[in-house]
DNA sequence: TGCCGACTTGATAACTTCTTCAAGTCGATA
DNA sequence: TATCGACTTGAAGAAGTTATCAAGTCGGCA
């Protein structure tokens, strides 16, 4: 109630903020799946990947269930997948900037001497 | 180069996990901002804001220029809106489940004894 | 019952990020 | 040129995050 509207979207980002949750939320788009497979696709200690699939389980994104020995995985039906996507397309563009960015650098330095223009 | 893809995103979502720098962002979807506008929308220091909008800058997701006295953000370029509106939505529905949840409890009360399900 | 495998939890040191305050840069104006 | 306003940058301590290792829980199965 009391949180701003604005902290809790940050939150939200930040909850998104590790690679391992990504690669985890972009897995489990598929379909549910056991951590054991999880555990192979991010090849991640098993300690530090519980502990990732804790956050996403307290943000209320991702659902587990035991089944007998294995426990599931699950996304809770959120539309993640328009999410990655939208992030998917602006991070493309960023890159390509980047790019961009570096070929300018490798001409200018045909011409002329160093000119740094950006440290990274 | 060698970054890998999960970790590019994983920047990119931690770049936005910041309240002022979300409100920034959603306060340049409707065009140029002087710094000046944005220091009074946000109520922060101008050194702190300043902060911020250097992380922004870096990440490349906006652009300042200067203008005399002042100095003017906008978005680079980058479809900011579809982002935060895919986030929004997924937002709406954990809290939803939140609210779900809290009056599950409230009903579970009146029914029976103390029966914790989740510990937030 | 006792043990094993599959996960989760707790604790802690190494790192990041954030806020704040002091100092610095850049135009415009006197 | 001296100075002011509008921002940005640097530095340092506080606060939050992550990887790792030890310990704990929960279902099978001997």
């Amino acid at each position: 109630m009391a949180v701003p509207l604005y902290q809790a979207k940050a939150e939200f980002f930040r909850m998104l903020g590790h690679p391992v949750r990504i690669r985890v939320l972009e897995l489990l788009q598929d379909g549910p799946r056991p951590v054991r497979d999880l555990l192979v696709a991010t090849g991640v200690e098993p300690s530090s990947l519980s502990q990732q699939l804790a956050v996403l389980r307290r943000a209320g994104i991702v659902r587990a269930t035991r089944e007998g020995g294995t426990v599931v995985y699950e996304l809770a039906g959120s539309d993640v997948a328009e999410l990655l996507r939208a992030a998917r397309r602006i991070l493309a563009e960023l890159l390509a900037g980047q790019e961009d960015l570096l070929a300018e650098l490798r001409d200018a330095e045909m011409g002329s001497g160093t000119r740094s223009r950006r440290s990274a």
